[in-house]
DNA sequence: GTCTATAAGGAGATAGAC
DNA sequence: GTCTATCTCCTTATAGAC
């Protein structure tokens, strides 16, 4: 466990996994390509980690265990800071997604990770789902009552939906910033995380400030 | 094409891998599942359609076509009322999102049709990816221009950065309406599409409308 | 810990009878 | 158009030598 040798077979698999599972999802890479990349056994993965299944959680959870390490320290600063008084919106959301959005640069691997990081969102399957809601459940309900401190007039429906549309908004970021470079026409660079976040922490700000709709109708249907 | 049997084993296919890509995903998803489900023969996937990926795409293009189709419609008739003036945020962003999140409704599949059609975007594949940009491209380009003429001073670059955030809550809401049941701890409905409409128009809405970023202290400036 | 060899099964696709 | 039977390939996983 406390090993730090570069060229641990461990390590390599894992490497190797993580770009594998960004760049064609947990189901189309195979355990074979892995090795054929580590350069090592295809019997090293079953002996160091068992199982495809828990290769992908040790994947997983390398990576989101720092992030959301960094999100709730963050918050805590954030609360230290306000006392009982209520919380900055704008600090509080760059908190959530900041350290997600920062990943790509802490990580030599740069945006690969970042796919795999949001892909996960999207993905199915029983044992993935139960994952994330373990790895996320905390920040999730932390969050929620840091927000609502931050908006303190916000009905606790409108909360949760607003949350959910800022989960989205992140995770879509997050998983998929080539289509933003595509559509922009290059206009718009989603590797520069500092860019990102501003334009990210601005728009969810505003929408989570936003009067609560009516409940009136929608416009005219066409038929 | 102009046939209408219900029990046809071409529209059979259709509904059981519709159901079967929404809850386990194209990959996992297997012929041999589908057509167990259908209650045909293996062979016939291959005879009407000819491989899986080609079921994938004709599976997509069945939802995907309509609800493109009364984007654009909308969109249109909210661009001939408003003649050269400006054009209605809340409107134009209703025209975006309402027919796709109305999915559930037109369906008698319900949920499970979303599920589809969320997830999608996050999937990773050559293929998939093509047929994305293939089937939105249009539409984005369109939403485009109309979302600049709803929002005229805000600049190019933010308005795409803001539009990848809409099409993010979007789709995650799309994608994975239990979740936001399950952390809002049943408070929140995300089947009913004309709540779920409201709320993300009016999020989405004030995003659009949010003051820009600034460099690095409040001081917002404009173009 | 690392290797070879192989097990055991599921995948998509197809040929050819009916 | 539909069926049975089968082909070929690739997957995860394991047993056992070194």
């Amino acid at each position: 466990m406390g090993k730090l040798s570069e060229g641990d077979t461990k390590t390599l698999i894992l490497d190797a996994a993580e770009q594998a599972f960004a760049e064609l999802g947990f189901d189309a890479a195979s355990l074979r390509r892995i090795i054929s990349v580590a350069g090592v056994n295809l019997a090293a993965i079953h002996y160091h980690y068992g199982s495809k299944e828990a290769l992908i959680e040790a994947v997983f959870a390398r990576r989101v265990g720092p992030v959301n390490q960094a999100r709730l320290e963050r918050l805590d600063a954030i609360e230290r800071r306000a006392g009982q008084g209520v919380l900055p919106l704008e600090e509080v959301i760059e908190a959530l997604v900041g350290p997600a959005l920062r990943l790509a640069r802490d990580s030599a691997k740069g945006p690969v990770v970042m796919r795999l990081y949001g892909r996960t969102v999207a993905e199915p399957g029983e044992h993935l789902q139960k994952m994330l809601s373990h790895q996320f459940g905390g920040v999730v309900k932390r969050f929620a009552t840091a927000l609502q401190r931050a908006v303190p007039e916000l009905p606790r429906d409108a909360l949760y939906w607003r949350m959910q549309f800022i989960i989205g908004a992140m995770g879509h970021l997050i998983c998929d910033p080539q289509r933003l470079k595509l559509i922009s026409g290059g206009l718009c660079d989603p590797s520069d995380p500092n860019t990102a976040i501003r334009q990210l922490v601005a728009f969810l700000a505003a929408g989570m400030r936003a009067p609560l709709p009516s409940k009136r109708k929608e416009a005219p249907r066409k038929r």
